[in-house]
DNA sequence: CTTTTGACGCGTA
DNA sequence: CTACGCGCCAAAA
C-alpha cells in the first residue's frame, strides 16, 4: 500500500468536526438552523454546516436531522432526495410540521444562547416543566 | 494554482 | 405569497 488513501469515504476535516459538535448541542424534538450552527461554531457560514452534514455517513451520532433552513423547512439535497427520512425522524422526535411542510422555529426552534449552556450529549429525557 | 459547486441566508422586486 | 440575485466560506474537481 502506497499509504495514500482513495477512500471514497475521506474523514472530516477539523472544522466538520467541529460543526459536529455544534449540532450534537440539539436536544431531541427541537431544531436549529444552518445559520445557527454557523454562529455557534464560528468562523463559517451556513453553507458549511450543510456540506459538513452532506458529508456525514449513516449511522453517525450527529443529529443531523435536528438542522433545517431557516424558513423551517428542510433544506433540499442535490440528490434530488428531499429529506424525506429527515421528515420522519422529526416528527418521531415530536416535531410537527404545518400543512406547507414548514416547522415553527417559534416552538421548536432553539435559541443560540439555549446551545450555549447546553452540553454535547444532554438530552431532554423529560425536563417538561 | 483556478474554477465550480454546495443539505444557506437575506434583501429586494 | 413567489421569484431573483448576491453574499458567504470551504471542499472538491
Amino acid at each position: 500500500m502506497t499509504g495514500h488513501s482513495p477512500d471514497d469515504k475521506p474523514e472530516p476535516t477539523a472544522l466538520h468536526l467541529r460543526i459536529h459538535d455544534a449540532v450534537r448541542r440539539v436536544p431531541a424534538g427541537r431544531v436549529a438552523t444552518y445559520g445557527q450552527i454557523a454562529k455557534l461554531v464560528g468562523g463559517c457560514g451556513p453553507r458549511q454546516v450543510g456540506t459538513a452534514l452532506a458529508r456525514l455517513r449513516a449511522g453517525t451520532d450527529v443529529p443531523w436531522q435536528r438542522i433545517v433552513n431557516a424558513q423551517g423547512r428542510i433544506a433540499a439535497r442535490g440528490d434530488g432526495g428531499s429529506g424525506t427520512s429527515q421528515r420522519s425522524r422529526l416528527q418521531a422526535e415530536g416535531v410537527v410540521f404545518d400543512r406547507r411542510e414548514r416547522i415553527d422555529l417559534s416552538r421548536f426552534g432553539i435559541e443560540a444562547e439555549e446551545l450555549v449552556w447546553l452540553d454535547p450529549g444532554s438530552v431532554f429525557l423529560g425536563d417538561e416543566d
